[in-house]
DNA sequence: GTGGTCTAGACCACG
DNA sequence: GTGGTCTAGACCACA
C-alpha cells in the first residue's frame, strides 16, 4: 500500500489519506472487500500518528467509501456506493468550483472534457456496462 | 457582491470568499477591470474583519486572478489568465481526484460531463469563439 | 538565533526577519534540514508578535527556501533551490539597478566585483565542487 | 522620458520612478545636467499624482542623483556623485543580501560575474577612463 | 506544542 | 480613502 503523500503540503496529512485511498479504491489498487492495512501498520508504513490515520479511516467510513469491521478491520465497501445526496452535492459543488476556475484560466472546454474522459478510462468503464 | 459563505463549514472563510469571487468572475457578476469592494466595506458588508477579506484578495492576486492597484484598489484582471502551470496542475489534480468520487459514487460518466457541460455553458461561450 | 533588526527602518520587520534568515543560511548558521525556531519563540527572542514572524516565514515557504512540515515546523530546505525562473529574474533586476547605482556613484567595477567574491567566499564554494 | 512602471507591482510608484531614473541617467538617456521634465509634466505623461513624482524627484535629490534648481528645475548631477558612505554602505548590504539569494538559488558564481560585467559594459566604461 | 485562523483595533504609506 | 503593517489575544486543527 503505498500512498503519495507531501508532508510540506498544507494539505492535512489525514485528508491527502484520505485522497489517496479514495484513488488506490477507485483505480482497482484496492479491491472490492479487500482488507485495508491496520491502523497501526498503516501509521508506522506511512511514518505519521495512529490518530491521524484513524481520522482518515473515520472519514472514508463517513462517506460510506469503507466498512470498518472490529474482526476484519477496515473493508473496501461494494460498489458503486448507494446513491446519497449528500456525496452529490459535494462533487457537483467542486464541479462548478473546478469549472469556473477552468474557464478564467483559459483550458478548453474540450481539454477539459477530454481529460475527464481519461480519467474515466483509467479508473473502468463500469458506465458502459 | 453577495457572497455564499457558511460560517460553521470548516472550510476557512477567507478560502470560501476567494471561491466565491473566482465563481463570481466567472458568471460575469464581477466585470472584467471593474473594482472588487474595498477591503474595508467588504469585510462590514459580509461581516467579518477586514484582515479575513485582505487575506482573501491576495490569494486572488498571487493566482491572477485579480490586480491590487495602489491608486483603484482590487480589479479583475483581463482574462483568460496568461497561461500557468501551476494553475493548470492544481485543475488537474483536483479533476483527478474527483473523477475518482464520481466513479465511486455511481454518478455517470455521462452525468458527469453533462454537468460539465451546463457549467462551461453559464460561465460563457469563450471555447466557441 | 541573532537577527540584526533596525525597528526604525521603514523596511517592514517581517521583510528584514526574511533577509536576516536568507543570510543565515547562505552563510551556514542555519544548517541544512534544521528547523528554525518556532514561530512563538522567534516572536519572543526578538521581541515582535508572532503574526509578523509568521508571515516571514510564509514568504520563505512560498520562495522556496524553508518548508514548514505539519510534524517538524519550518525546517530549512535542501539546496541549491530547485531553479525558478521568478527568482532568477528578481535577481538580475536587483542587479541591474544596483549596477546602475554602483556605476553613478563612483565604485568602480574591479572594487564591486572584488566585493561580490568576497561575498561569495563567505558563503561557501559550491560553484568550485 | 519613457518610465517602466507597473501599477500592479506592490513596489511604491515613487520608488520604482526613483529606480527608472537612476537606470536612465547610468546607460545615458538622461544626459548630465540635462534637465529632467517638470514634476507637473513628469505626473501627467506617466498618470500618476504630483506628489507622487515630488516624492521621487526629492529622493534622488537627496541621494545626490540630481540637484533642484529653483529655475532650471531638476537637473541631472555631475558624476560620478562625490564619495558617499551612506550610499556605499547601502549598496553593500544590498550586495549582500544578493550573493546570499543568488547563492542559495543555485546560480553560480561565474554567471553572477558575467552578469555584472555585461551590465557595466551596458552602463559605460568609466572605470577604465 | 506546532502552525492556522480569526478578531479587534491602531497607525502608516501611498496616491 | 486605499491597502499595508503591526499588535494583542483567542480558539482550533493537526500530529
Amino acid at each position: 500500500m503505498i500512498l503519495n503523500l507531501d508532508f510540506n503540503s498544507d494539505v492535512p496529512i489525514y485528508t491527502q489519506i484520505r485522497e489517496e485511498i479514495i484513488k488506490a479504491i477507485a483505480n482497482g489498487n484496492l479491491k472490492l472487500n479487500e482488507s485495508l492495512p491496520s491502523v497501526r501498520n498503516m501509521a508506522e508504513e506511512i511514518g505519521v500518528n495512529l490518530h491521524t490515520v484513524n481520522k482518515s479511516y473515520n472519514l472514508l467510513k463517513d462517506e460510506g467509501y469503507i466498512n470498518i469491521d472490529r474482526r476484519k478491520g477496515a473493508i473496501v465497501n461494494t460498489l458503486p456506493l448507494p446513491k446519497n445526496d449528500l456525496n452529490d452535492n459535494k462533487i457537483k459543488s467542486m464541479l462548478d468550483l473546478l469549472v469556473a476556475q477552468t474557464y478564467l484560466t483559459g483550458m478548453s472546454r474540450e481539454e477539459f472534457l477530454d481529460y475527464s474522459n481519461k480519467l474515466f478510462d483509467k479508473y473502468g468503464v463500469k458506465d458502459y456496462e
